[in-house]
DNA sequence: GTGTAACCTAACGTTAACGTCAACGTAAGG
DNA sequence: CCTTACGTTGACGTTAACGTTAGGTTACAC
């Protein structure tokens, strides 16, 4: 397996197995930790240790990315955000962005389908013009 | 209307029409023009014409953009990459690209799914946080 | 204990995707 | 004809999201 420990279910990672699993870069890893997206902690030797939480938050981080969410926004969705207002008022903030991206996520399904049409379109017009050049 | 010309139906736009129906800015759709993304005609003054199709194909990239993908993927869906390949190859490795991606484009569709129930799990726990604190 | 592979921080470099001038040409109303 | 809004091409500036050294520390196999 992976580099764990006591295998009752408290599944470790060092930065490395996080990075290959995901195939990102430990640098980018850190990235995320001086943004607050990730806090692993840390051994005596101060080297990074990722839950099993870590985990799946940075799962959920990549998957955002991959729908073009910025680093930022995806901060404000996870409750991550700015630590200078109280702790009320900060899981009120989050929720209301999540509220929003759920909205958004809604609209970005139909829209997957519209894009969906377009690229068939492309598709059809390419087709054609390779049959055109068949032909001549 | 906006700024037509005849209206049978071979309706034109200038820059900033299509600029402040899609929230873009102009400098962006020149940008778009330089990475050979849209190539409106001209003027006889030298002003960009937008028509129809150029504008359905800038809702392409903006759908494109919003999720995730780059400016240069983009251009290789929509059959608009490097000039120094003939037509044929090119329509080829466009028609391969786009294929690629009407998978990829499936595939997210069942990862947008995942991403809203990853949400409503943050909702849920922020929520409960929420409760805690009215108790305390 | 000693190598060496994996880890750390700090800091500067890079790329995509525009923003922002500057300096100038053009379209249309009065 | 003149103004004023809109358009044009450079060219340099900016920001997000990392990449890439450099210079050192830690973990583990032998």
């Amino acid at each position: 397996m992976t580099s764990d420990r006591e295998s009752t279910d408290n599944q470790t990672y060092t930065i490395s197995d996080l990075a290959a699993e995901f195939d990102v870069s430990a640098r980018t890893l850190r990235f995320y930790e001086e943004k607050r997206l990730l806090s692993p902690s840390r051994t005596k030797g101060n080297q990074r240790v990722y839950t099993r939480r870590d985990r799946a938050r940075l799962k959920l981080i990549l998957r955002g990315k991959r729908f073009g969410y910025s680093l930022d926004e995806i901060a404000e969705m996870i409750g991550m955000t700015d630590v200078d207002m109280d702790e009320r008022q900060q899981l009120e903030k989050s929720l209301a962005y999540g509220e929003k991206k759920l909205a958004e996520i809604r609209a970005r399904k139909e829209e997957l389908d519209l894009l969906e049409q377009d690229l068939l379109g492309v598709r059809r017009k390419l087709v054609k013009r390779l049959e055109e050049l068949q032909q001549s």
